[in-house]
RNA sequence: CACCGUUGAUGUUCUAUCGCCUUCAAAGCUUGCUUUGGUGGAGGAAAGUCCGGGCAGCGCAGAGCAUCCUGCUUCCUAACGGGAAGGGGCAAAACCGGUAACGGUUUGGUCACAGAAAGUGCCGCAGAAAAUUACCGUCCGGCCUUGGCCGGAUAAGGGUGAAAACGUGAGGUAAGAGCUCACGGUGUGUUUCCGUAAGGUGCAUUCGGGUAAACCUCAGGAGUUGAAAAACCAAAUAAGUCAUGGUUUGUCUCCGGACAAAAAGAACGGCUCGUUCAAAUUCCCUUCAACAGGAAUACCAUGGCGGGUAGGUUGAUUGAGGUGUUGUGUGAACAACAUCCCAGAUAAAUGAUAGAGCUUCCGGUGAAUAACCGGAAUACAGAACCCGGCUUACAAUCAACGGUGAACA
RNA sequence: GGUCCUGUGGCCGAGUGGUUAGGCAGAGGUCUGCAAAACCUUGUACAGCGGUUCAAAUCCGCUCGGGACCU
């Protein structure tokens, strides 16, 4: 696998950084830890993803806690667009121990966040992650 | 002018930074990715999934029965439980006619609006009685204790109820009663005229409680599943195990099979008639032999358990398409011509942050409805195969209509 | 995305168009020295709106909750 050779990182986030294969992402759902931060959630799991990016990710809100899809779409984007800027930070750890990570992270809260206030608390539960792995 | 209601229309714009999806062009090479530049990127309801279609799989000789849905008429439409026009009913307002019952005209509103005179059921409580009626009452006759009893007639009045056996006025009578008459209402008709029709109108005749969003009758309609459908490519695979049922007969034969028929089983269909479909040998007992019966192995069908794979392409965005003009029609709508191509995601793009503007409201400066400053609000809501409707949600603005209030003439 | 089911006091649940059963829990009382048990009494309901009907939890339509299934 080519893949972690190229490691020229920016603040994009195409296709290949989203995670997409259903077997990995039961496998991760069955098998995967976790880590809380109150209102979100990030489960996490060592996997080979077929992809030239160190990790995979997938966002979700749950269509119990919001009925409208518009809240539930904005939640998401907040939730994308705040990885999509912190990322940078997280990235040359993996490289450096030459692992690739299946990670999805859940937003468990019951009101609407605002922007703030999502990007502290994911930097934070990033770098919980970091220390754990 | 202000507020409220109904209907219809519109339903925010720009800049900066960092990004996402589609597609086109060029360049690079690891030949399917990267880089650069351009194009396009949510709605009036995308929602609810309440109807109707297209499309696709399976099924389909035709008929009957059952079940479900729809229900004034004519038209529009691919179709509809949707829409348009018309008819009728209902309650209301105003005016007119009449002693009254009631009728007529206009206005806006509203109605799931076939049949109760095919049949069955139900109508609690109250009331005599809830559909061949009689408690009080009224009248007649008889008996006697003189205000009661018995026999009959009657259905005006009383009371009950949501609803009481056509209504008003007169005649009539022992008392009464559509018993009779006039007027009014309702239904019915081998009937007159008008209308495509629903129906209206005249004439004749009749007197019949309500309920079909109770069963039902009549008329019309419905095969079933649902894009997680379906087709193709790639990858993977079992040949395992359990249960149930079955493996019959005849003809031909190149001995591999082929054809025909019957029963049961399975599949299809809501059910019935119906349509389609697969697979054999050996041994034991009995017998002259076979059939039938039992056992074994193998095979066939169906189902369960277990196991494997879960990537991509098509479906899938040019269509009952949009916009404009003209014409036809009362209208829904249709036709002709011109012009345009306008999201296509798939763990699911269409964004995030910051700032400014538009609109409305509030406050201040101001003569001011001008201008400036400050503050607040900006809804409902996110494509998931595609259309036509319906329903529901909705800040603000505009238009039309209706209602209420105030001021002026 | 699609296909269905369901809603009755605080909880569980019955209900044929005609005054919404029953149990548990709660409150008050009897009994007791005090409690428990037992007995008696009592309050609180048809998800919402509209329609059909004299009358609707029930029949019909729309809306709002809750739940299940299909890869």
């Amino acid at each position: 696998m080519c893949a972690i050779a190229t490691p020229k990182f920016t603040q994009t986030f195409r296709k290949a950084e989203r995670l997409t294969s259903r077997k990995i992402f039961d496998l991760l759902v069955t098998k995967g830890r976790s880590v809380n931060e109150s209102p979100f959630r990030l489960i996490w799991l060592k996997t080979v993803i077929d992809s030239p990016f160190p990790a995979q990710v997938a966002f979700a809100v749950p269509k119990k806690n919001f009925k409208s899809a518009v809240k539930r779409n904005r939640i998401k984007r907040m939730m994308r667009e705040v990885y999509r800027k912190n990322k940078v930070a997280f990235y040359p750890l993996l490289v450096q121990k030459e692992q690739q990570l299946a990670l999805l992270l859940v937003y468990t809260g019951k009101t609407v966040p605002d922007y703030a206030e999502v990007e502290q608390k994911i930097t934070l539960i990033l770098q919980h992650l970091a220390e754990i792995f």
